[in-house]
DNA sequence: CTAACACTTGTTAGTGACTAACACTGACGA
DNA sequence: TCGTCAGTGTTAGTCACTAACAAGTGTTAG
């Protein structure tokens, strides 16, 4: 996610590029919610973008990327490493992820969750998403394990995949219900299962 | 995999059927060992195996699905609902997992070490795998719940997220260890990492 | 034993994701 | 103002995967 500095990022290419990543991803999002899917070709939405499919390869590597929401992961694994050192892991976890949510849903919670309910309930896009939790595992854990100022070793390891797979059973779970229950509050409930300490 | 009771099992046809699957399964995995899995070609593995493309296709569903385990899930599951009901959940579970790791490990150790190995190498086929690791989740979920005599809850599933999470962090372990270390040590430190209590 | 049937397979033709090569165009630095 | 090069479109390809039909073989009723 780094800008090459050297060049002032408010130069007519570089906003020109934003400008066209975000057309992308909006058509693709519109199109994905409307039509489904696996009905929208990447041709249709490099067409409903005003560019050719190679454009968009070049954008985002995959169909499955541009549902990805990549800011989320580096903005949690910041949080964890402003928890104090004492706390144990997963409570650290628990409430690096409460901030992380709130200060996303409170931004634009019906997109997160119309987005969240296309990644939940196609099998592609899951199976993707679970790809991607590796890396946030590994985030996470390098993120614990330089609060504490310990190596990164299973144990860490183990919570951070744990804590992932808390987030996106309530995240499923969410969902599964419409949307209708405050995804927070699952979240707790979710951390809680796993012996993390509410406060 | 249930069969149709109606007609003997052991017919030319079922047999044949059987054979098949194996020698495809089998050419797959020994291509894909030496020759790299996204280098191998569905077409390749289905001439090694004698057949077709399109009977490759009407074997296994996607190319990824070739390199599952599909009887380990449901070995884990029986031995989950025969753990005693007092028992806490993630105890279970480990207990459960642990059982059917000294079956599958017993018998062919270099086995699954070849095919660990390969899905935790390749993206995709690490992202199938997590795929299913949510059949699985539900699986376990649904066994805890059995064994309990409670119904499928939100906590239920995040613990068997969780033992699912520890299981594959074990198991990546394992393999970036090159082996080395045993399975079962690594099983019952990343179960300890989650608070399961060891006996 | 044989003929009709059911099942399995191969062939062909297609779709759609994704890639490589090359030529073009326009923004930027000098 | 001019050369450079990043960004794009075009074209032509590979490969996973699917649908439709034709052909072969095991099975089974008569």
């Amino acid at each position: 996610m780094s800008v090459d500095e050297s060049r002032p990022a408010g130069g007519l290419r570089e906003e020109r590029k934003a400008r066209t990543r975000r057309a992308i991803r909006e058509h693709a999002l519109r199109l994905f919610l409307d039509g489904g899917y696996d009905e929208t070709t990447v041709e249709q939405i490099a067409a409903a973008a005003g560019v050719s499919h190679m454009t968009f390869f070049r954008y985002f590597p995959t169909k499955e990327a541009v549902v990805e929401d990549d800011d989320y992961d580096p903005l949690i694994a910041e949080s964890v490493r402003a928890r104090p050192a004492a706390e144990p892991p997963m409570t650290a976890l628990h409430r690096a992820v409460r901030t992380g949510l709130d200060t996303v849903l409170a931004a634009d919670r019906d997109a997160v969750y119309a987005r969240t309910r296309l990644v939940v309930t196609h099998p592609a896009l899951r199976a993707r998403q679970w790809r991607n939790a590796a890396t946030t595992e590994s985030l996470l854990a390098r993120a614990l394990a330089e609060r504490a100022g310990t190596p990164v070793d299973l144990r860490l390891r183990v919570i951070a995949a744990a804590a992932t797979a808390a987030l996106i059973t309530a995240l499923t779970t969410w969902v599964d219900h419409g949307g209708a229950d405050d995804l927070r509050t699952l979240v707790d409930e979710a951390f809680a299962a796993l012996g993390a300490k509410p406060r």
